[in-house]
DNA sequence: CGCCTTTGACCTGCGC
DNA sequence: GCGCAGGTCAAAGGCG
């Protein structure tokens, strides 16, 4: 199982990441209940897959910060429930800055602050200075989850409503990335979705965060569970 | 009219 | 410090 995954994802395209730390890998049972598993996520309920996969594996990049005490930072109620059950997977310096608590605040909203230049957007009132220490201070990024399923389309029927916000032809490949993020107001959830270099046929969606509310609509449970995730 | 995609410009982190 | 590459913004245009 674990060395099926592994073998299985060996061609993957080394910018995301794959395989940093293998020894922090985990991977889920066969045949787990991925609905289940996946609800706090922002999971995909419903897939197209690679009808030659007969199993199911997983790995869930959590909230993992760039130095092993930041970690402790994060407060329990955001170091979702699923995650729990699997390792850590301690990845490179986050490029996405999160600040847990103070009021709410995250360095998403700061980093709008800093953009503003007091025209057209709320001033949040957060010097540059004091976001460059915030970011100092804790650098974690959003769980992410990645999965490649072999399908003719590049977005999946996942259950929301996604806005395309950018496009990015990657270096070394043929097809051009996209970048999705979720028409919720208040969700931060964003989605990349490619095609592998080595086989376009594969579609890679990789998510980040977790939606705070429920699927737009019901997901098609036609395709089952029948995906293979990767590592990130 | 509202929502969406497209796309060039801009921003940021990272490696050298 | 510089250049590169990935990620994001936002204006413009399309579509229902």
């Amino acid at each position: 199982m674990l060395n099926q995954g592994l073998t299985e994802n060996q061609g993957m395209p080394s910018e995301m990441g794959f395989y940093s730390n293998p020894t922090n890998l985990t991977f889920l049972p066969p045949l787990l209940n991925l609905q289940q598993f996946l609800k706090p996520f922002s999971m995909p309920p419903s897939l197209s897959t690679d009808p030659s996969s007969n199993h199911t594996e997983a790995l869930i990049s959590s909230s993992s910060s760039s130095t092993p005490n930041l970690r402790q930072d994060v407060p329990a109620s955001h170091n979702m429930g699923a995650s729990q059950l699997l390792s850590l997977q301690r990845s490179r310096p986050s490029l996405c800055f999160r600040e847990w608590g103070e009021g709410g605040t995250t360095s998403d909203q700061l980093i709008e602050g800093k953009r503003s230049n007091g025209d057209h957007h709320i001033n949040l009132g957060v010097s540059a200075l004091k976001m460059k220490k915030m970011k100092a201070r804790r650098k974690v990024r959003e769980p992410r989850f990645c999965f490649k399923t072999m399908s003719d389309v590049d977005v999946l029927d996942d259950g929301y409503k996604w806005r395309k916000y950018g496009q990015k032809v990657v270096k070394n490949t043929q097809h051009p990335r996209s970048y999705y993020r979720c028409t919720q107001d208040n969700c931060r959830v964003k989605k990349r979705v490619e095609r592998l270099a080595e086989d376009p046929r594969m579609v890679i969606t990789t998510y980040e965060g977790r939606h705070a509310h429920s699927p737009s609509h019901d997901m098609d449970e036609s395709h089952g569970n029948n995906f293979c995730w990767l590592p990130i």
